[in-house]
DNA sequence: TTATATATTTGTAATCATTACAAATTGACA
DNA sequence: TGTCAATTTGTAATGATTACAAATATATAA
């Protein structure tokens, strides 16, 4: 997807396709690591050093509200975010912070809720997720410490 | 269960029973409305005044590291705690914060897990969590604007 | 193209949940 | 009872997020 088409996307979903916008979906795309706020930051402000914190905020939660990019329910002290849309849960580890995605078929989710139990009646359901915790392979192994990356 | 009881348990689960902590367990128990930290303390504080915030932040660390209480995944501003360790997921209603437990079946969750695909190899699970988010009953009817409660 | 209105970006200051810390207190154990 | 270690308490510090207003960019109309 080039930013021609992400401008398209973006403009489909109601969000006016800014350069920031733009680079910030961008990253997130070609970065599937579940990026805290200030990882993007970071990351965009090597090319472009101009570029204003309050601006990736400013864009998340514009791409969010959009539902280009989900916000990762973890317990995390940073909020995590995620261009992938695909059905997927996540791994987080406590150890390095990293997080890993494990496929998930179609409506698996939906499977689980009780039915006709009506559980959810009434409730306007928007947003699902299913989530692990624990120590990645690399934090679970005594002797080798793994560096916080991704 | 009664103060007795919940001392033993605590100290099955290596945690010495002090008077702060089986209060804030008690609170749990009898309250499962999945509280904030400040919910607790502001509960708390109501007979016994000398209760110090960083008590509660302790309790709740202890609780939560002894596998007592566990710290809800969700995208809410505060940190929410659970003491109910029956399987069930939460639904966390956007407009008033209030949330919701939804049974699961034993299991359920796991079954999820692509089986064999070695997603999770060599990772170490320790924690689990289910949530839907949305608006609840009295958040998604226009009229009736619903106060914050639990 | 130019003028005008609106939305966005930027940088700083404020907010708020959480943590760090040290003194005071409590509880266990000899 | 005395001593030591763990816990509690209150305050100060931290750090992610938000508020805000001036500067800038963008869209639309003339």
């Amino acid at each position: 997807m080039d930013r021609q088409q992400m401008a398209q996307l973006l403009c489909s979903h109601g969000v006016r396709p800014t350069q920031q916008r733009l680079t910030v979906y961008e990253f997130l795309i070609g970065h599937p690591i579940h990026p805290s706020v200030d990882a993007v930051y970071e990351a965009v402000s090597v090319d472009q050093p101009t570029f204003s914190r309050t601006t990736v905020y400013n864009s998340l939660h514009a791409l969010v509200q959009a539902g280009l990019v989900r916000e990762l329910p973890l317990c995390s002290e940073e909020r995590r975010y995620d261009a992938g849309l695909t059905p997927h849960a996540h791994f987080l580890c406590s150890g390095c912070g990293c997080i890993k995605d494990i496929p998930l078929a179609p409506n698996a989710v939906e499977s689980l809720l009780p039915k006709g139990s009506g559980e959810l009646d009434g409730c306007l359901v928007q947003g699902q997720e299913l989530s692990f915790s624990g120590l990645c392979a690399s934090c679970s192994t005594p002797d080798s410490e793994a560096t916080a990356s991704d």
